[in-house]
DNA sequence: CAAGTGACATTATCGTATATTTGTCATTAG
DNA sequence: CTAATGACAAATATACGATAATGTCACTTG
């Protein structure tokens, strides 16, 4: 109606996000991001076999855009020590996900919702982040900056100690608190766990 | 009614955790403990403030006497080395909050409900759990097994670092994933970082 | 007067009739 | 044959009066 072209995921997503940002996940109806498309509700159907995997494919897409992304350009950088990119990785992480809850609140809830329930996707977004991480510690080690060991092991086990700190379930905390302090002591009990200790 | 000494809180709170279990947290009264104890409902709000109130009570209680209680022992035993004491005492942490998730999931989520509003109790619970784990540290540190720092910083940084563990937040995720491995691999981090590194 | 009561106002929950939304599918359009 | 429709049944949500729970307090009781 809109437009001939034939409908594509994407349009549906930009619309989807956009209403979901306007409403609030409580209150977008799949109508309304159908109203939003000029189009029926039923051909949504035809590209999300329900509501749900709408709305997990739109927070997929978040997650890849503005985490992953961004991420990844930290762990492809070739400058500077292991330790400190892997810092500026995990400070740029914990920094988004806060930056999302603080502004964003509908959609983080929903986010935060779609983790406890889509396994799939967020076991496959934390891969790839696994992936970066152990990118750059095979770096680290490498240069002989760190102690050798598996990277992926080392980035699941950092990736895990550091959860408080990233993972959705532990918002309530995060306004609550000194924004770097406790970061600021478990970063430094997990570098020197890392770090070779015959280092320059 | 059924005994003519005054009520204790100590007797409303084995009535209230004995309600709680049989009915669950949402579908227990004021007037359904009181009924037990055999005294009016307004009886008990000369003892706790608000219904609130009463059920973080039960909650610190059970935290108390089935969580930090054990751990008290461990920390305060004296054989063996500081890190399998300190090995031990994360494990029955995590292999208590689990049990409790398992096997009372109706308490355990007014637990992890509890944790969410009330802030100063769960604090004070926390204060304690790290002052034992800083003992353990703190004598590591003097027999030469880790290195030297400040105990109760290094206690912080590595609840913290566990939090994916024992922290409520994360029932969801404990029966989903193979028991001990992700732990194995944080402990084993963490280890090292705080190992003397000319160990014997 | 310390301990407990129970009627009362306030607040939350329940049941249910009503309305919306989700999800399906036979049908239309190109 | 692909894309889209819209009428429809089933599942959910909402509104709202009825019912129950929470929290207060002037009052009894030993």
């Amino acid at each position: 109606m809109t437009n001939d072209l034939p409908l594509s995921k994407e349009q549906i997503l930009d619309a989807a996000e956009q209403v979901l940002r306007r409403f609030g996940p409580d209150k977008t109806s799949v109508v309304d991001v159908a109203k939003v498309l000029g189009v029926s509700h039923g051909t949504l159907y035809r590209h999300f076999a329900s509501k749900a995997a709408l709305r997990e494919a739109v927070t997929e897409r978040w997650l890849h855009r503005s985490v992953a992304i961004p991420l990844e350009d930290i762990a492809a950088r070739k400058d500077g020590s292991a330790a400190d990119r892997l810092r500026l990785w995990l400070d740029t992480l914990i920094a988004g996900k806060r930056k999302f809850a603080a502004e964003d609140a509908e959609m983080f809830a929903m986010y935060a919702e779609v983790t406890l329930h889509a396994v799939e996707i967020i076991a496959s977004h934390v891969d790839r982040l696994m992936g970066q991480m152990a990118v750059i510690i095979e770096e680290g080690i490498i240069k002989g900056e760190f102690k050798p060991a598996s990277s992926i092991k080392t980035a699941n086990a950092i990736f895990m100690a550091t959860s408080r700190f990233h993972h959705p379930a532990h918002v309530a905390e995060w306004s609550s608190e000194h924004p770097n302090e406790p970061f600021e002591l478990v970063w430094e009990l997990l570098l020197s766990g890392i770090v070779s200790s015959h280092e320059s």
